[in-house]
Order: C-alpha cells, then structure tokens, then sequence
DNA sequence: ATATTTTTTTAGACTAATCTAAATATTATC
DNA sequence: GATAATATTTAGATTAGTCTAAAAAAATAT
C-alpha cells in the first residue's frame, strides 16, 4: 500500500522520466513536486526499499516495473475521474486537473471498474491523455505536436500536454480545442512561432511554447 | 481547513452526540475511533482550539455551532457518494459505507453541487438517513426504532442505524429493506426480541438488537 | 589539472497523528 | 469521608513528510 504522497512522487516520476524510460534527477523531481532536494532524496530512497524505483546514489532514478505498474493504475483513475467530471457533472476541461488529483488516491477497485462500465469504457480523457487499462496498458499513438507540423499541411488537435487551467481557457479562447483543424500558414524561423488557421475560419499566432503543447495526427 | 483525521472526529463526535446536543467523554470517542484515549485528548485540545469543540478538562466536550457545521458538511458530502455509487454505480447498500468513508474527504464544493444535481437532489442516502442541504439543514424525522413499535401494528422501514455490511446482508437475507412492511406479532420481554412478519409474507424472529437499528415510521 | 559552481546527500529539527506508561482527577463503594 | 476503581491527562516516544543549513560529490570552467 502505498500513501497518497508516495503516489503522488510514483506518478510525478513516471511523467519526468517520459514513462519510465529515462533516469531522473533529484532536482527535476524536486522542482516538479515543490519541496526541497533534502526531501526529494529521503522519499527517492524509501521508494527505491519498495522496489518502486532504482536508486544510485548522485545519479538519479529509474522507475522500475513495479513501479510503472503503480504510476499507470494512478493515471488510469485520473483520467477515468477527469472524463466523469466533465461527461456527467458538466465540468469544462480547465476545472477536472486539481480535483482529479485528490479523487485518484480514492482507493477502491470495485469504484474504479464500475466508473469505467458508467462511462462506457472511454480510451480517452478530456485532454485527450490515453486511458490505461486495467491492465497497465497503454495505446501507441503517433502524435506530434502543432510545432513539428510542416508548413501548409492540415492535421487535427487530439491533445494537450498542458492541462493547466490557465493555458487551456487560452485554447477555448483562440478555438483549438480537441477536434479542431489547424492549418500551419507561416512560421518565423528566429523564434518558432507560427500563424494558424483553425477550422478554415480564423487566423492566430501563437508562440512556440504554445505550439510545443498542441497534440496533433 | 480541516485534516481528513480532523474531519473525521468531528463526524464521529457529531454523532456520539446526538447530532450536538449531549456532551461526550474521552473514552467514548476513543471507543468509537478505535484510538488510544490519549491521542483523543490531543485531538480535542487541538479541535478545541479550532472553535470546534468546548473542551473542559475531565469533563468531556460539546460540540460548536462552527463544529456543527463542519460535521454536517462531511455528512452532506458522505451521503451525497452513497447515494451516486447505488444509484448510478450499481453497489449495492452494504457496500458504499467505506468507499464514502474516503470519498467524503475530497475538497472540492462545486464537486459537491454537481454531484447533487447530477442525482436529482436527493433528500435521503441508501440507508434511509436524511441528506444535509448545503445550509447544514437536516429536516427533522419522527421515527421510531421497531424496538419501540407496539405489539400487533403495522410501520414501513425507512432507515437503518447501522450500515455495517454485515447487517445489511442480513437485512437482505429476511427482506427487511427500506420501504417493507412490518408487523410486530409477538414480544420477549425477557429480552427484547421480537416475532415479525414482513410484507405479510414472512414471519422471522429478530433480536432486540437487530430491532434497536431498523428505523420504522 | 585545479578551482569554482552546481547538484546531491546528510544532519538535525519541526508538525501531525499516533502509541504506552505514569500521574492525576473523578466517581463509586464501603 | 476514606478507599478503591475508573476515567482522563501528561510525559515521553515513534513515524511520515517536510524543512534549512552544512557537508560531500559531480560537473563545469579556467
Ligand atoms: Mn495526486
Ligand atoms: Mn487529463
Ligand atoms: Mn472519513
Ligand atoms: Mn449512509
């Protein structure tokens, strides 16, 4: 059994090491997590006596099987919660993170199949973020994101990889939402900036930053 | 804001108290929340100091208005995940108490607003208690335990004290659910127990104990 | 190849929630 | 009203999760 916060550092770590395939520093988590290095490096070590991660000393962690089988049951109820939230209480996509956040540590098997079976087996979440399986799997998707696109080609938003509120009310605003074509027009080279046209309606730029958080196919 | 531990002396409290109006003693709450005493006397002291609680030394505590409050918002909150999970998830009554137990603990209030009208706005959970509205309002019941029915009248179940599996698996087996009809037959007086008949079909013995957590009206 | 900077770990301390054992207050009994 | 029994509080520890400051290791720059 693990407690909310070791679940909370598990799946942190999952998405740092881009789903357990590459080390992680203690600085990268710590910043991730808000505390400091110190209490980084007392919980990295306590995770690493469960067999959730490998720890060497000054060089960081790997997330082991185990360990990505905890960090997926996580995310599973995460995104199951997050698609309850907006197809049944009616929440919009920038109101589901923080309160899925909590409802994920709920700890019941029986809570998370029945909630699965209600929504209909859903593969996706209102981010468009895989739903794993019961199993611990996940889908392949060939996605890239709106900044790798080639210029004057058209491809249709399947994700964001920012789930914050903030950058997701900007996206309601410009209209890029899950669903949506954008069509690259232009690109400035100095700052990677680009200037789009979404659903053959209307003309933005957005920044590189912008464009980096844009899932596309 | 309150702790989840915090949170859940104060329900226990609540209901040790029936609903506020008595005082309570150490050992009492301890009891119910199978702690040592002496961790009850750090907790009172420190809910105390909260304004939750009127805390006199060897003298037990009452329960505040602000402490009301609090206990009544949990128990919205608990009642309101019961009643989702058998109505839209298919548990059934003697399965929601532990699940609810954590559900109850989530911070969110526009959670709690959807969720009620999602539901419809119910005004009692599975075991027939009462659902706070979001004033702390509880509508005042006039009901009587089958322990206390006279001999040979008829009453309508319509809530359960105790929603401990077991019971209610039990409850299930002799069919003595919320909404049946009972008629009191006969009379142990030596120990309480009662002879019944249920929605004039069967007949069944019960004991004083079982009788003292069937609600009737 | 040294010296400097950055990263990571260790040491020591704090808070919340718990415990056991000892001390003290209250209640019951004779 | 003294004594015994019971209830409650205090004292002192423990564990999880956190912190700051100091020490040590690794990476970078000169
Ligand atoms: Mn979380
Ligand atoms: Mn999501
Ligand atoms: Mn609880
Ligand atoms: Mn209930």
């Amino acid at each position: 059994m693990l407690s909310p916060t070791e679940e909370n550092y598990i799946k942190s770590i999952f998405h740092l090491s881009e789903d357990g395939q590459k080390e992680v520093s203690t600085n990268t988590i710590s910043d991730e997590m808000n505390t400091s290095a110190a209490s980084v490096t007392d919980m990295i070590k306590k995770l690493a006596l469960k067999k959730l991660l490998d720890y060497r000393k000054y060089k960081g962690v790997k997330i082991t099987k185990k360990g990505k089988l905890e960090a997926l049951r996580l995310i599973r109820k995460h995104r199951l919660w997050e698609t309850f939230l907006v197809r049944k209480l009616n929440f919009s996509w920038d109101q589901v993170h923080d309160v899925a956040e909590q409802l994920e540590h709920i700890n019941s098997p029986l809570l998370v199949s029945r909630l699965d079976e209600f929504l209909g087996f859903p593969t996706v979440d209102p981010h468009g973020d895989p739903i794993p399986g019961n199993d611990g799997k996940l889908p392949v998707t060939n996605r890239k994101s709106l900044a790798e696109m080639e210029l004057c080609t058209m491809g249709t938003v399947v994700a964001v990889k920012d789930s914050s509120s903030l950058f997701l009310k900007y996206l309601d605003k410009i209209g890029a939402v899950i669903g949506s074509k954008i069509e690259v027009l232009d690109r400035v080279d100095y700052d990677g900036s680009l200037e789009i046209e979404i659903d053959k309606k209307s003309r933005v730029f957005v920044s590189r930053d912008v464009a980096d958080n844009i899932m596309m196919v």
